[in-house]
DNA sequence: GTGAAAGCGCTAACAG
DNA sequence: CTGTTAGCGCTTTCAC
């Protein structure tokens, strides 16, 4: 006698002698709503937890056209800050049952938009993505298609798709702010890449802050064109060889601090001595760089946390009225020894 | 007039007035293998093309038995080493046309037993797991099920499974080797977690380096059971306090080192003057600290491709026999300048 | 050269 | 209280 096929629910009804729903119904929890008998419905119960049976969750997802599954879209899982983004992101969304599909745009438009498509095209519930530039033409359709989609980082309240992000400006304005206190007057700013929503914010944040003090805005002490360590380097380099006067730098990634720093040693320019630096994007090791750096820091796991709560609400009502509100999380900074009073 | 629902085979098909069948053999690249008319062919293959259609993957994934997917279970997404591997498994997958379905487990085994089954449960065509512990029971009897599945970081040759990982019985042979030629004789070391097979091989590694110059292994001197900023912080301060006469520390991972950093700082102990370091995991940043630190670096991004290619080739071949052989990663030594000549 | 039909595993409307 | 049936969108065998 061989034994029944127990991987389906097919196989475990021919087990007990009952039909398919009988065994759906009992392992979607439904049992006492068709009111089946409490006998059978334990047994069933007992012996899928035992053989650990679920239902087969692509069959149940071409069914129930709703797959328990939520897109990702992440510009750079290496980079600390989306790490800590995308870690958040896995832990609320497998606490809430979900599997969750990753992308690696690796900050590239193309793979972005083909990752976009991909999913949708893989029948994800919902949708998170960090964009990774300005273009957000790509994304907008969804808002009017009301899919659940929201947005971080890089986002554009403009588009109609909820957002969560940091205060970019005010962060600017507050790392600015902070060197401007200190009697510094002449803040050279590496802006990372220009293109991006949160370089274009902080920068004008960096400005506001100089204006509020009747300083003029000098592009040209305001430089770079990425945001890595070589960028950071170079760009610091090339300020030190124009012979600009700046007493601060204000550093728009960790990376580019790091670059700054090193094009700062190999100048023999020492931290805070000579010169006082301010970065963003505030990591573990700060405070145990040579001169401990004064940072600002973004809520990352907030971020995530956020991004998946109200991408949840999205999905639960997928009829209100996309508002495309979004979330401005506070930043902070954390002073330590990188700027000197002057 | 109502225009044709194009969403599906089905609506193509009728839209062109052929059958499903037509359609599926067009868009599966199998026109000629079924001659099909050039012209429908073509017709058919434009219009896909235009109206950027694919056939659903969810349905494909339950007739093929097959859904173009791996999954992807780490110990912990935020820490930059598994980040590396994420990230390469990301980019080399999505390069081969799969889907990436991320799971991290945050080091639990009970987390990541869950993540496996969920995943295999999810039909993955193949997985990747970084293992959190010793424990590998949960993924030997996959080896028998010849189910495609590697091992990365925590690994073991004895369950017949394939891997990769760094060669870390030489890693902590090379660190202590190094630190020995530099005339030091008592070094400690910040274990990490000692249920874990890194740990365990890099403190073999070590103890052979000893070994082989005759130096006695004194375990009051192996020390902590986490691998974190905080153990590495307590561990080195009592080690200070135990007044345990150690002219070097070796640490088993880089925050590990960071703490170690933060104790010493707060004793006044200079490095390397008062005390040497070697840290493992080379990080980006190593090259900025006060001291900065020579560092073990392990090739991350090549562990995640080296995975994703023995995972490829395993399910390729379903039914090659699963020799369980690896792959040892070698490691390298960056020297700094936290190390002392005695 | 093309179509009809079966079936992957599941849920839910409908029928008792 | 339980079963029968249709159908989610696709591929593939078989038939013509």
């Amino acid at each position: 006698m061989k034994p029944h096929q127990t991987n389906s629910l097919k196989g475990i009804a021919k087990k007990f002698g009952v039909s398919v729903s009988t065994v759906s119904r009992v392992l979607s929890g439904q049992a006492e709503k068709y009111r089946i008998g409490a006998e059978t419905a334990r047994t069933i119960a007992e012996f899928a937890r035992k053989e650990n049976f679920t239902p087969n969750p692509i069959a149940k997802g071409l069914r129930l056209r709703r797959t328990n599954t939520i897109g990702l879209v992440i510009a750079d899982v290496i980079n600390p800050f989306f790490a800590g983004i995308a870690s958040e992101i896995a832990n609320a969304t497998r606490n809430l049952g979900y599997s969750l599909i990753l992308s690696d745009s690796k900050g590239d438009l193309t793979l972005e938009k083909q990752a976009v498509e991909l999913l949708w095209q893989r029948q994800v519930d919902g949708m998170i993505v960090c964009p990774a530039s300005e273009s957000f033409e790509h994304l907008a359709r969804y808002a009017k298609e009301r899919r659940a989609l929201v947005l971080v980082d890089q986002v554009s309240p403009e588009i109609g798709l909820p957002y969560v992000t940091s205060d970019n400006f005010a962060a600017g304005k507050m790392a600015t702010a902070h060197l401007l206190e200190h009697g510094h007057k002449r803040i050279a700013c590496l802006q990372g890449r220009p293109t991006t929503i949160t370089s274009r914010l902080r920068v004008q944040g960096y400005a506001a802050a100089l204006a509020g003090r009747g300083i003029a805005f000098d592009p040209a002490i305001v430089v770079g064109d990425s945001f890595d360590e070589q960028g950071g380097y170079l760009d610091t380099k090339l300020l030190l060889q124009s012979g600009r006067d700046v007493t601060a730098i204000l550093a728009l990634s960790d990376p580019l601090a790091l670059g700054a720093l090193r094009a700062l040693a190999e100048a023999g320019r020492r931290v805070p001595d000579d010169i006082s630096i301010v970065a963003f994007d505030d990591q573990p090791y700060m405070a145990h760089l040579a001169s401990p750096l004064t940072a600002i820091a973004q809520a990352s796991l907030e971020m995530g946390a956020a991004a998946v709560k109200i991408l949840i609400e999205r999905m639960r009502a997928p009829d209100a009225v996309t508002t495309g509100g979004g979330v401005l999380l506070p930043v902070s900074l954390i002073p330590r020894k990188s700027v000197r009073r002057m």
